[in-house]
DNA sequence: GCCAACGTTGGC
DNA sequence: GCCAACGTTGGC
């Protein structure tokens, strides 16, 4: 059996929120429109059934992981890609990009969110990729010392 | 809204 | 293959 890896995956509320997440009937959701190869490569490689990922919310007035999804289906193409109408729509996708996305499904809520602020006061949690300069990946990985430290800073509400 | 950091593009 | 120009991200 593979060991468990754990992520983080950032989100613009303004765009899809956690809460737009929960608010669906399977809790389930697609993740489209990663337009990095390290990112993808993260995805495509290394994401498997049943790891957890954090949802982090960026780009808003309070950056906040809000809570935990887990993996429920691997790897597969991303058709908007190819879908000219999508505004993930990419004209090399065809011949060159083979972009892919996972199904997620929200499985914790933080009773409060972890802040970036927070985040960064936490010692353990110093190293995060989320807290180096000028980080702007979208799919990040999460050490299990990280992850387990996380989840004990605010009580998790089973969704 | 500003702007620094970063990834990508394209001329050479 | 270099690197300047450009577009995007995302904290503040």
């Amino acid at each position: 059996m593979a060991s468990q890896n754990y992520w983080l995956m950032k989100t613009e509320p303004g765009v899809f929120s956690f809460e737009n997440l929960i608010d669906l009937p399977s809790k389930t959701t697609s993740w489209e429109g990663v337009r990095n190869y390290q990112a993808r490569n993260f995805m495509r490689d290394l994401f498997k059934l049943g790891d957890h990922v954090f949802i982090y919310h960026s780009n808003t007035d309070e950056p906040a992981i809000i809570g935990i999804a887990k993996v429920v289906k691997e790897a597969y193409p991303d058709g908007h890609a190819l879908d000219e109408n999508s505004k993930y729509f990419d004209e090399k996708a065809k011949t060159k990009n083979g972009w892919v996305m996972v199904d997620v499904e929200a499985i914790y809520k933080f009773e409060k969110p972890i802040t970036r602020e927070r985040i960064g006061k936490e010692k353990k949690l110093a190293s995060m990729w989320l807290l180096r300069q000028g980080s702007r990946l979208s799919i990040q990985p999460v050490t299990e010392v990280e992850y387990k430290t996380i989840c004990k800073l605010e009580k998790l509400l089973k969704l």
